[in-house]
DNA sequence: GAATTTCTGGACCAAACGTTCAAAACGGCC
DNA sequence: GGCCGTTTTGAACGTTTGGTCCAGAAATTC
């Protein structure tokens, strides 16, 4: 290596990332990602190979970042477990973030044109599922819900209201209502009882 | 007027919407938009002046479609309210439409770059919200939704769900999982009791 | 059936797009 | 210190974009 790197390649990879996020893919051109990295245009392409291969690095470091936030939310007492998924979603109902998540909006942009995103995609909401009914199941073994119940569709309520939150964030629903709603999901789940 | 449209301009703005709905605005070019629609560019911009008047019209017609949707739930027997939510989740639970609703795709694409768009949400979004919230008074009269419960939230706690069933749907979750979550998410609502 | 009006679709434009490239700039190594 | 190899740069590439224009076809009216 004769020539070190001027740039960190992971702050790069963050820049396009809040770029993509606020413009989405087809609505960024590689020269506002050059401004916003900070990068020349032929930079961009020697590190990434083109547009696509920026936006999928950029996804991924965001997918990573869900990954370990499903992680993070199984650590903790198991009599915790619905207290952190209620945290969750009510951090989700109180943003004021309109550009929202890029995994849902890479998704809708780019999921039915882009077999990689897509494929990361559906990786990181089986992560997401995988982590919400883990919740649950931490929960049914603290009593806190029926043990009857079906863990994986309660985990799955819990990641559908999370998205639909997000979704109702970006369209101006007041967060007061955004957060009775995460309560309402909360207290529903610990309401129910399976069919005998 | 000596030569009338040789075009049903209904038709044209269905098929313009759902071009839109399945490669996006900025993924859209006009050139296709044309194809689409089987009318020549100079038509087109003569009907509707430029790409986003085309869109803006597509986009009324779709949210016009999710308020008559909205209202038509509202039809029938109080009884029977959740049933319908339920099969409207349900059906969106099954939808194997990888393109999803343009409501979505629309606001998470231009919601922060375009205020028409953003205002025609968010009044898309109030009606389906007004509407999520009419069925779980109509539940509450009928007595199977506990009379004491926030109905905003919890009619919100549906819409939430719709949106996020139908995120959980572009992202490869089994379909069957996604019913289950449909289920589970009208029981909570009815198993939820007012706090006393 | 001629006049008049409107619609039509391809040709056309400037601007912006994603991408490439040759040369300059620079740190590492002998 | 001087060569080597990589990085960086910014200009230039061809393509495609959104948008305009116009000559002529088509259809109603009188």
């Amino acid at each position: 290596m004769a020539r070190p790197r001027t740039f960190d390649e992971h702050e790069v990879v963050a820049a396009a990332r809040r770029q993509f996020n606020e413009t989405g893919f087809h609505g960024t051109s590689v020269g506002e990602l050059s401004r916003a990295t900070g990068l020349s245009k032929g930079s961009l392409y020697g590190a990434f190979g083109d547009k696509d291969g920026l936006f999928q690095r950029a996804f991924d470091d965001y997918c990573a970042g869900t990954d370990e936030g499903a992680a993070a939310r199984l650590e903790g007492p198991e009599g915790e477990a619905l207290d952190r998924a209620r945290e969750w979603l009510r951090t989700t109902a109180r943003s004021s973030d309109t550009s929202g998540c890029l995994l849902a909006r890479g998704t809708a942009e780019l999921a039915s044109e882009n077999p990689a995103v897509a494929a990361r995609a559906d990786a990181a909401y089986a992560t997401l599922l995988a982590g919400c009914r883990g919740l649950v199941e931490q929960a049914q073994r603290a009593g806190q819900v029926d043990a009857g119940a079906d863990a994986a569709a309660l985990g799955g309520l819990i990641l559908a209201t999370q998205r639909g939150l997000e979704a109702l964030g970006r369209a101006g629903v007041d967060p007061s209502v955004r957060v009775a709603i995460a309560d309402a999901a909360i207290d529903g789940i610990t309401a129910v009882r399976a069919p005998s």
